[in-house]
DNA sequence: ACAAAAGTGTTTTTCTTACACCCATGA
DNA sequence: TCATGGGTGTAAGAAAAACACTTTTGT
């Protein structure tokens, strides 16, 4: 076995780009720091890597200790390697984005770190790289919305059409023509419409649907790719 | 200035997965491991992160030992945090994809890694998870090519279509219709037609072409993405 | 003359886009 | 009855796919 006595060990953590979707809006989920320095300052959720852990699970471990949530959707973007961009001693940090269930979540967040969702469109100056970060999960999150069905991690289980169009504006930051959109999404099988309709937002109701996984799966297998554009 | 001395160090690698194309086909350079354990077998090149470089620099600095090459295209795709994904000792490993100019590469390889070229297409069984990294690394080349114009970076500075052609043929593996190629290519005002013509493949001769950088960004300003696919 | 690579044109079909239109219902 | 969100249909145009066709030149 080799002996690796001489060589840098470094410093490896994990930083959360927590999203969730509520009134027509995308927002981030962040923390007030609780150390120095900044403390106090508006951070992303992170937390160290442990010997005995990969990264993925080092995500999902904090990513439960605040949200309270497991099996989320969550993906690794980008890690984050400059030598000075923790100006208090060197830290590398890999940058998981999570797409979250914004109601499930807030009922349950963790009262140890001061969490606060805001607006995506007008995020606070953050500490270190973290605006960085935001900006390179939210550019992730344009083009796996666009080729994959992540979009409705963001949702409830059953949702109308109408918020799932709301989504895909947030997502792409654009109006999309409600027409063509329900036509592309018709064609989608594994789009399961439910024998109930929703009322909150209007008189008439709107059909709920789910989103089936399995289904999905089976259509991908047959080289029907899932693609949504604005 | 906070104190960390009870937390984890990790050792942090970063792996290059080198793709170059010759003769209608796309390769990769390996290497013989000379580090026990796994002393000899295949390897992609890496080498372990230094506490004064930045993950983007190490992978620079592991190329440039290896190839003599700077100046590459060079992107972080990944990093692998599985705890035992080195039997050895835990390691984390950055893996970064660089496409090289094969013909340049091969003329001034370091002589101190036992490195060769193969297929891209029938890679050899490689130590730990580098054929994983590999899988991973040609998924994203195969989105990149599709939506960056980084193909060029993998051919001579001067080029004839046809060379193109093949070069995305071997990226999606897949024939691709030549006369539709070709108008795709027609309408992009950045690939400069020159005044010199290539024999070696034919008689009647092709013409040369160069891909300009600088007018390809003010395309990309202009609202003018670059598409090609198979 | 003909094989082989280089390069151009044209037709057919498919997909987008833009927008007009109908439905249901509570105020 | 009319404003509002829900939902469908369609005609014009753009883009992709398929493939026939011409050019050039060494053998």
């Amino acid at each position: 076995m080799a002996s690796y006595q001489q060589l840098d060990r470094h410093l490896v953590a994990v930083d959360c780009i927590i999203i969730g979707f509520k009134d027509g809006q995308l927002n981030l989920l962040l923390i007030r720091r609780d150390l120095e320095p900044y403390r106090g300052e508006w951070s992303l959720m992170g937390g160290f890597l442990r010997a005995a852990e990969s990264l993925d699970e080092a995500a999902t471990r904090v990513l439960l200790e605040l949200t309270n949530l497991s099996n989320v959707y969550l993906e690794q973007f980008h890690t984050f390697g400059s030598v000075d961009r923790d100006p208090g001693e060197r830290i590398l940090s890999a940058g998981y984005f999570a797409l979250v269930d914004q109601v499930k979540a807030s009922q349950q967040l963790s009262p140890d770190y001061s969490a606060h969702w805001v607006p995506l469109t007008d995020v606070p100056p953050l500490i270190f790289d973290h605006n960085e970060m935001v900006r390179l999960a939210l550019r992730r999150l344009r083009h796996r919305a666009k080729h994959e069905p992540v979009g409705f991690e963001l949702l409830q289980e059953q949702f109308t059409l109408s918020q799932l169009l709301k989504l895909y504006e947030a997502i792409f930051g654009q109006a999309i023509d409600p027409g063509n959109f329900r036509r592309r999404l018709r064609k989608m099988d594994y789009l399961e419409q439910l024998d109930q309709k929703d009322f909150k937002d209007s008189k008439r109701g709107a059909w709920l649907y789910r989103f089936d996984a399995q289904r999905y799966e089976q259509a991908y297998d047959q080289g029907i790719p899932f693609f949504l554009k604005p």
